[in-house]
RNA sequence: GGCUCUAUCGUCUAACGGUUAGGACGCAAGCUUCUCAAGCUUGAAAUUCGGGUUCGAUUCCCGGUAGAGUCACCA
């Protein structure tokens, strides 16, 4: 890798306290972030704390821990620190009037002379008249000086047309009725987004801005407040929404959007979490899908990012789940099943020394840990412990009435299996010794009744395979159960 | 409603004007030692519509349609 002077990409993820993250804020970030990776920047974390409403306690704490789980790490940041510090805007107030003082100076910002309810009225008889509602058209003549007590506005400079690229959307444009005096700072002191974003941009080197759609309607606003202070603005890149796997509306908290920590608690591994999500909005130029994050890293580019919105598909999320958790080490693996193994079977006597020996059955069967759960439910876990009960007409393959055979055949199993040396008993040696017998016999009305007698169930993994898990004493023993059972 | 954006299999997507429109998930069928699971093979499945430009449009332009975003003292 070449050394590149870091100041040609600085990124940052902002996101505000206000609730759980959910998957369209991961995405953000991580195509933030990758992007820092892929050109040897720099990527911030930046707590947007504005809204003091709307603030839910705790919610910091749970973004930054959605964060580490996935892998993403941040350069600067609140916990941190760094060269811009502070890293959370309710600590930065004195810089944004700073930066208003200077626009008041320049006859760019003003006190805002009405009262809520009047800027309610006046967009009301817009709406009423349907016309598009600006404040600009009732911007007051004459400024009364601001005292901190009424909203500070932002006095549009020109009413013009703007032209920008984003690297996402390319060649993008609006009209005037864009741009309006939006509130800079609000009556409760505290700046709005709109403001303070962008003042903190500047201050921190900002170079690309990566966000979400939504705010693309909003950048003549950012376009004309740049101008206002003299700045050159950074590059935009704009991203799509995540839809909602129904309908096509934009996946957000009201409808059903996930918080990503609930992913975790479902068992899914955070490699497979983040190469789903990664590709749902951007492909590379080939067909490869499984990458490391190291990969990504590399061939990540804004440019191949897509331009309509891409739905969430828990299939293929599993899909990837399970792709990845084949390629977990024996002793990560084992880690994670003990994490999700129900109490109720690790409370069996004999749990510690047989687990090991069903961890293939397990790994070869869940798409998520969780799923250890409901194989649970369905009883495909306990019969590894514990003799199984169930119905002695279950051991019957097909015809229900073939008792004498069944009997017949499971005793001849049994004289088979007993031959075969304790430290040979394999699956490879099982199936050898019983394999003749079974083709002579419709291999079904052999077959069937072993592994019934040794799971207890209608759905387990072959009967070969089970008799070498329990070992040849419990196989025998289960075998000679369902024989006295007929 | 104004402004803005978007449109390839059911879904995620590939195809810098010329391909039998490719891949993946899911689905179906078959194979693989009974039932599962896993694996393998095969299959069905798409360029929103209408005009243009061009020898030739999924691709470029215009229009229709559909969908989305936004129009806060929220971010």
């Amino acid at each position: 890798m070449s050394q590149k002077n870091n100041n040609n990409v600085v990124v940052r993820f902002a996101p505000s306290p206000t609730g759980f993250m959910h998957v369209g804020n991961l995405r953000t970030a991580l195509y933030a972030w990758l992007w820092a990776k892929k050109n040897n920047g720099i990527f911030i974390l930046r707590i947007e704390d504005t809204d003091k409403e709307r603030e839910v306690a705790g919610a910091k704490e749970h973004i930054l821990k959605v964060l580490k789980w996935i892998g993403i790490n941040w350069d600067e940041g609140p916990d941190i620190g760094g060269p811009h510090s502070p890293y959370t805007q309710s600590e930065r107030l004195d810089i944004y009037k700073k930066y208003a003082q200077i626009l008041i100076e320049k006859g760019l910002a003003y006190a805002d002379p009405y009262t809520e309810e009047e800027v309610e009225n006046l967009r009301k008889k817009a709406e009423e008249e349907k016309k598009a509602f600006l404040y600009r058209e009732h911007r007051p003549e004459k400024f009364d000086k601001w005292d901190s007590t009424k909203p500070l506005r932002f006095k549009v400079p020109v009413i013009k047309n703007y032209k920008w690229n984003d690297l996402v959307y390319g060649d993008l444009s609006a009209g005037p009725e864009a741009l309006d005096d939006f509130i800079l700072i609000k009556s409760d002191g505290y700046p709005t987004y709109n403001f303070c974003h962008i003042v903190d941009d500047i201050e921190m080197g900002i170079t690309h801005v990566i966000r979400g759609q939504e705010y693309i309607s909003s950048i003549p606003k950012y376009l004309s407040l740049y101008e206002a202070l003299d700045v050159k603005p950074p590059i935009f890149a704009c991203l799509p929404h995540i839809l909602g796997s129904d309908g096509n509306k934009k996946l957000g908290k009201r409808d059903g959007a996930k918080d990503c920590l609930e992913y975790k608690d479902e068992g899914y591994l955070p490699e497979a979490f983040l190469n789903f999500l990664v590709l749902l909005g951007w492909h590379p130029s080939d067909d490869k899908e499984i990458f490391t994050v190291e990969e990504l890293a590399n061939i990540f580019s804004l440019d191949r990012v897509q331009k309509a919105g891409a739905r969430w598909n828990d299939e293929k999320l599993n899909w990837f789940n399970k792709k990845y958790i084949q390629m977990l080490s024996d002793k990560k693996f084992s880690e994670f099943v003990d994490e999700f193994m129900p109490a109720e079977i690790k409370n069996l006597t004999n749990y510690n020394e047989k687990v090991e020996r069903i961890i293939p059955i397990i790994k070869e069967r869940i798409e998520k840990f969780e799923d250890i759960k409901d194989m649970h439910e369905r009883g495909e876990l306990k019969y590894f412990f514990e003799r199984p009960e169930y119905n002695s007409k279950s051991l019957m393959w097909k015809d229900e009435k073939d008792i004498q055979n069944t009997k017949k055949y499971l005793e001849e199993i049994l004289n088979i299996l007993n031959k075969i040396q304790d430290n040979d008993f394999n699956s490879v040696s099982i199936k050898d010794a019983v394999w003749n017998f079974a083709t002579e016999n419709g291999k079904g009305n052999v077959l069937w009744p072993m592994r019934y007698a040794l799971s207890g169930i209608d759905k387990s993994p072959d009967p070969f395979i089970l008799a070498s898990l329990l070992g040849k004493k419990d196989t025998l023993s289960r075998i000679e159960t369902a024989i006295k059972k007929i």
